[in-house]
Order: structure tokens, then C-alpha cells, then sequence
DNA sequence: CTGAAAGCGCTAACAG
DNA sequence: CTGTTAGCGCTTTCAG
């Protein structure tokens, strides 16, 4: 019932347990004769290698600890499922803990993993105000943000260019012909919308809109969100042509209201969101959005941190990665 | 830069590294006062236990592996999510593995975790041949699955009464007035897809109804299938008022090519799924369903685990959860 | 090319 | 109550 280890492997084969490790670990100081000999009785054996105690005289682990908010939300759940992926195939495997937006739980699990003795942490962010009280944790082990809620601190971090994306998004909507074009559900207190925020206004003032901005005082951007202060909205005379949501999750709240209020999409009034979540390509939805490279984030996040770990002392590196237009069917061109 | 040791600490305190281990794990053989003044030295050197060293003598490592085939299908990865928080809660972490509906992988993964030393699996298989291949793993690790393909199979899990489903969803039908439901997308190779059909069936035979069965070729329940297949059922003439699919994001299929066709749900056509994924509570899919109860099998499956971690000669444990009726706006009543 | 032995950081007897 | 010591399974010098 005890598992086998080398050093049954080792008296079966008559040799001493060095040479089985040597065998296993691919050294080239052994003879090919009596490698293929003991490889061959390992698997007889059923010999699996302890990787506890390998690691602890290796002194790593070849694990990365991953926090993230939460597996509810699409967008992160794929995140997770592309780093899961790629750095298992880079020869890490993830242990994964969810912080529910929490930052006390953020900052236990990170504890947690640093015990755990991964070798690095991907760390999603479920807010804002973490990084200071987490940078004496930082500090004692790699780390890699996916999140742009940082610019102004030392930290490793891969994103995408936020205010890029609003830029192509109010570009889009120009293009069709839009004039008034209303930017919906800024949160004040995030970087991130602080971004998308400012690409929408800069776009506004290079092409000489007036920007009409809605912003939110809440602190998550779900559909109920979007759904009452789209209703708010709605029920209201406005001029806007065109809406240009935050988050698809405030898009698709968005629309609810305006079925609600009668008011048909894009037939009435078009409707951007951004992220690019897996709701918003339904056919019921079909949601004209902009895209966040997920995969390529989840690669370089992966390549980021193995790049920390072999290279503590580097600088602290940032990557911002393009967004890209999803043009499904939620807009529709008004110009003459 | 080397991390804080447990002789790093009992050197600065003049006592054996044993006596620091003790004041760590509570143990009562040790005097109040130099258990205070230890954990608070611990604390100001910034002493973290290293738990590969711990787990290499307690021999067990307090993680769980989790197999699961994908992270981007909301019904799995909101199961995910529930499982890591319970199992943390209960002292465990989660290493995550997503193993692609690849059976090769599955296997892979598997031994992959139990090198990892791993005290036991949970895993939610991709398919259905899966079992036999995995029984010279199984037999090294405790493990439960998440499923009900099983039935036949000597191993642990957690599943929902699928039978019971269906019969719930064709009661309920038949409640509404509905005479001839179409049973659609029953897949031959899946032992849950085999519940279902039999309670479909069994209902019908007992409420005295004809049943209509349209079987899938496909191996997987996707959108696109249900689009595909409900395109090529709505091209023909059909007596049924209601169409009972074997999972929630079949009957999203069937919704998008009702649509195509001009018929309306529910005015013309009632719809209801199986699942109660997330997308299916959307306000603009609102489809009434039949609800696996995520919360529960990720209790389920964690406490059953840890159950048989502690006593690993037990039987194996079987736990069917019963589903439930998630009404919303896809069927309608046609009782005169 | 192979064996012997030290040691990774910690726990758990066993002494004192 | 505290110290000493023997490992957990493996890698890695260092000898032979």
C-alpha cells in the first residue's frame, strides 16, 4: 500500500539509490545499459517520483499560485483556464484560490501560497487599493498582476491598453455616423475605468464630439447595475445615438432596460460594451464589444512570471497588450 | 533573501528548533510563556512554515487535486469556484488541471497529481470511457468523481438525480397543458444523457403521453448543435407544443433558430433546458430549466473526499442530489 | 561509471 | 517543560 520509492526501485535493481536517481533524472553520468535496465523496473514497479521531496532539496516546487476573484465571472474563468493550460505545458502546475473581491482574503491566500512555496503568483486583482498592503508579501516572492490598476506602482504587470480600446470603440461609432455618443457606467475609483474613461474623452475631443459621460457609484459593474441606471436613463428625454458601456456585463443590463422601455437595439439606439465575455457572442445578445486578448494575456503573464523566477533581481516588467474591435450586431450605422 | 527557518528562529531565541515547533503547532508540552515569546519572534522575523517540508514528514500535503475538462463552460467552472472556497475552508488547496475532453490528458493529469502527492482527486470526467483506463490510478489516491456515468463503476462520486430531472420537466410540462413533448438532443454514449431520456420517457409512459425522441449524433451539447439540429427540425412539420432539451445550452441553440424561423417562445413553442447554467438566467434568455445544485455537489464532493482520505478502506460512497425547477419565461400554459 | 553520505525544513518519538 | 535525534524521499557533492 506504501507507494514505491527509489530506494525499493534501488534494492530490487541491486544498485545503490543515487544511481536510480541518476537513471531517472536523465544524467549523463551512468551507463545507457543500466538506465534502460532500471527504467524499465521502475515502471514494472509502478515507481512515481515524490515531487514533495524532490522539491524540497530542489528548493522550488514548480508550482504557481493563482489568485483571482472569482470563477463566476466568464472572463476570468477562461484567464484561468489559459494559464491553467499553458503553464502546465511550460511544466508548472496552478494552485488556484479564489479571494471573492475580498481584500483581507486576497491578502490570507497570498500568505497561504507563499507557505505553499510556490515559486511565483498570477495575481487577478479584485480591487483597487490591494498593493500596498500586499507589497511586503511581493516582495518575498515573484509576482505577476493582470490587471492595469497599477501604472503607478513597482510591480510586474500584464494588461490590456484600456484606454486604446475605448479609443477604437468611440472611433467605431463615429465611423456609423455617431455624434452623441453617451459613456456609460465610469467607475470613479478604478484605474482600469479611469483608462477607459479617459481613451472615450480623448477620442471625443480629437474628433470634436461633446462628451456625455454617466458615471457609477457602484463598486462592481454586474447587469442589475447596468439595468437600473439604464432604466434611470431611459426614462428620461436624451440625445445620445449611441451608448458605450464599461463592461459588457453593464451592455447586457443595458439591454434588458431598454426592452423594458421599448426601446430597440440598434434600431433606436446602438450599444458598444468592452471586454468581449463569452455572453456577449449568444446569439440573443450578439453584442458589438472590444476584445480582451485573453489567451495572449494568459501567455504572457505565464512567460512574465517564469522570466521573475528565473531572473529575480530584473526590473519590474510591464506588458500593455492591443485590444481589438468585435463588431457583432448591437450598432448600427446612421450616417446619411 | 533566504527565507526564515525554524533554526533561524530558535537560534535567536536560545531554545532547539523542536520547542519552536511546538509553540507553532500548539502543542500543550510547553510552558505559556515561551510559546508567547516565540510566535512573537516568529512574527518579527517574518517566519513562515514551510509546508513542504511539513507535508514531507506529515506525509500528506492538504491539497486536492481537481481534474475538470474545461474552465470556459459556466456550469464547470462556477463548480470549480465552489469547490476551491469549501475545500479551503476545510484546510485544503485546490491544484487545478483542465484536462480538454481529452481522455489521454484525463489520464496524464491524473498521474501528474498523484506525483504531486495530492492527498485525493476530485474529478469531473470529459466523457464516458474513461473509467476502466483510470482504475490502476484511481486505486493510488482517493478519489470522487463528479458525474453519473458511473453507475456501473466501483468508485466514488457526487451527481444530480438526472432522471429525476427530466421527470420534473415533463410533469411540468404536462402541467402547462402540453400533450406532445420533443424530447431533443439525447446523446447515445453518455450515461447521463441515458437518465435523462429514461425519465423523459418513464414520465411520458406514466402521464400516458407518446413520447418524441430526437437523438444527437453530435459529442458534445453545444449552441451550434442545438442551431443546427433545431434548424433542421423547424424546416418540417411537428405536432409538438414543447421541446424538452438535455441541456441548457442545446435549448440556447434551439432558441436562436426558433428565432430564424419566426417562431416565437413561448407563444409558439414552449422550451425548457437542463442545467441552469449562468446564461440561462439572463433576462434575455430566460429559460426555465431544470437546476443541478452546484453549491451542494461541490460540499458534497469535498466533504466525500475528505471522508475517504481519513478512512480510505471505506466502501465507496454514492450521493444522487436531487434538481429542481427553475421556472422562468420559456414555456407558457395552453390548458384551456 | 557507481556508491556513500550529507542535508533540504520540519515533526515526532525519546530522553532528560 | 525542553533538548536530542532520527528520519520523510530525494538530489548532489565527494570519493572510489
Amino acid at each position: 500500500m506504501a507507494p514505491v520509492t527509489l530506494k525499493d526501485v534501488a534494492k530490487v535493481a541491486g544498485v545503490s539509490y543515487a544511481t536510480v536517481s541518476r537513471a531517472l533524472s536523465g544524467s549523463p553520468e551512468i551507463s545507457e545499459d543500466t538506465r534502460c535496465r532500471i527504467l524499465k523496473l521502475c515502471k514494472e514497479m509502478g515507481y512515481t517520483p515524490n515531487s514533495i521531496a524532490r522539491s524540497m532539496v530542489k528548493r522550488r516546487t514548480d508550482i504557481i499560485g493563482l489568485i483571482v476573484p472569482s470563477l463566476n465571472n466568464p472572463f476570468m474563468s477562461e484567464l484561468t483556464g489559459q494559464l491553467e493550460i499553458y503553464a502546465r505545458n511550460r511544466g508548472y502546475n496552478l494552485m488556484v484560490c479564489c479571494s471573492s473581491y475580498d481584500h483581507d482574503l486576497e491578502k490570507e491566500v497570498f500568505a497561504l501560497l507563499v507557505g505553499r512555496q510556490v515559486d511565483g503568483i498570477i495575481m487577478i486583482p479584485g480591487g483597487n487599493e490591494i498593493y500596498e498592503s500586499l507589497s511586503s508579501l511581493t516582495s518575498q516572492v515573484p509576482t505577476v498582476f493582470i490587471s492595469d490598476n497599477l501604472q503607478d506602482y513597482p510591480e510586474n504587470y500584464v494588461c490590456v491598453d484600456n484606454f486604446r480600446g475605448t479609443q477604437i470603440a468611440t472611433e467605431y461609432l463615429y465611423s456609423l455616423g455617431h455624434r452623441d455618443i453617451l459613456y456609460f457606467g465610469a467607475r470613479q475609483k478604478s484605474k482600469t475605468h479611469k483608462h477607459r474613461l479617459e481613451g472615450y474623452l480623448a477620442t471625443c475631443e480629437k474628433l470634436g464630439l461633446e462628451p456625455h459621460v454617466l458615471p457609477s457609484s457602484y463598486s462592481r459593474s454586474s447587469r442589475e447595475v447596468g439595468y437600473t441606471m439604464a432604466g434611470d436613463y431611459f426614462s428620461k428625454k436624451n440625445r445620445e445615438t449611441a451608448i458605450l458601456c464599461a463592461a459588457d456585463m453593464l451592455a447586457i443590463g443595458v439591454m434588458q432596460a431598454a426592452f423594458d422601455a421599448g426601446i430597440r437595439i440598434p434600431r433606436d439606439i446602438s450599444l458598444m460594451g468592452f471586454d468581449n465575455i463569452s455572453f456577449s457572442a449568444l446569439p440573443q445578445i450578439d453584442l458589438t464589444t472590444i476584445n480582451q486578448p485573453t489567451q495572449q494575456m494568459a501567455i504572457a503573464a505565464v512567460d512574465m512570471l517564469l522570466d521573475r523566477i528565473k531572473n529575480p533581481e530584473a526590473e519590474h516588467a510591464r506588458l500593455i497588450l492591443p485590444p481589438s474591435l468585435v463588431e457583432r450586431k448591437s450598432c448600427r450605422s446612421i450616417a446619411k
